[in-house]
DNA sequence: CGCCAGGGCCATA
DNA sequence: TATGGCCATGGC
């Protein structure tokens, strides 16, 4: 294969560096954004975060109707769906008291379950959630990960579970390189591995097979 | 202007 | 299980 998962961190790491990163400034902030930022420029999010003022919190939100809240939250887009889902992840954080730690004493595995359960979570909503909000040791695959795994060729399918395995097969359980790599991850892809490729300056340029030269291997085979 | 952004749900086959 | 339509704003 053409890029070791550690051979990445470390280019990766020498450009960027310790970022210990999700923009929020609470827990229940990040559960916020997670939901929030599903396929949504994150300036958006930042925006519908900034309406609710000082008063963000679940109890707030527990209080608001959904049209209300809609409105709150226009700024992300897909505000009707995103209004129901909120409502929906509060109620659970509600089963734990709103409380970070009674959400903690659980195991990974069971609270990721009772994530995906909820109605507007998924895969990798949870995994964000876990990781972020709750500093569970679960790795984090987004589109910008999907999308620098194809151009640098990485010998893994490309679905959710495979590029998941795949770095916690390869990686400590460790939240903090979690965090790190997916954050890593995230810059890189905004800076250079974008839709429209930037390649110049990459960290990760040697060795990737970017898309223009991959369709001229296409070509030749 | 059109394209795109740190997805997920649901109906359909 | 896998694909496609749908949801919507704001920056560029």
């Amino acid at each position: 294969m053409a890029h070791d998962l550690h051979i990445i961190y470390n280019k990766l790491f020498s450009r960027y560096g310790d970022l210990h990163w999700w923009p929020a400034s609470s827990p229940y902030e990040v559960i916020v954004g997670a939901v929030l930022t599903q396929n949504t420029a994150w300036g958006n999010v930042e925006k519908a975060i900034a309406n609710f003022g000082d008063s963000l919190s679940p109890e707030f939100i527990e209080n608001l109707d959904v049209d209300s809240l809609a409105e709150f939250i226009r700024p992300s887009g897909f505000f009707n769906q995103k209004a129901v889902y909120l409502k929906e992840i509060t109620r659970w954080f509600e089963k734990y008291g709103y409380s970070v730690e009674k959400v903690k004493r659980h195991p990974l595995e069971k609270i990721r379950k009772e994530l995906l359960a909820v109605k507007g979570v998924g895969k990798e909503t949870a995994d964000s959630i876990l990781l972020y909000a709750f500093d569970y040791p679960t790795f984090v695959v987004d589109a910008y990960t999907k999308r620098l795994f194809e151009r640098l060729s990485v010998d893994v399918k490309l679905d959710y579970d495979s590029i998941k395995s795949y770095f916690e097969s390869c990686l400590e359980p460790n939240v903090k390189l979690y965090n790190n790599l997916h954050a890593m991850i995230v810059i890189n892809a905004k800076e250079h591995c974008r839709k429209k490729p930037f390649c110049s300056g990459c960290p990760l340029a040697e060795g990737c097979v970017q898309p223009e030269s991959r369709l001229k291997l296409i070509r030749l085979s």
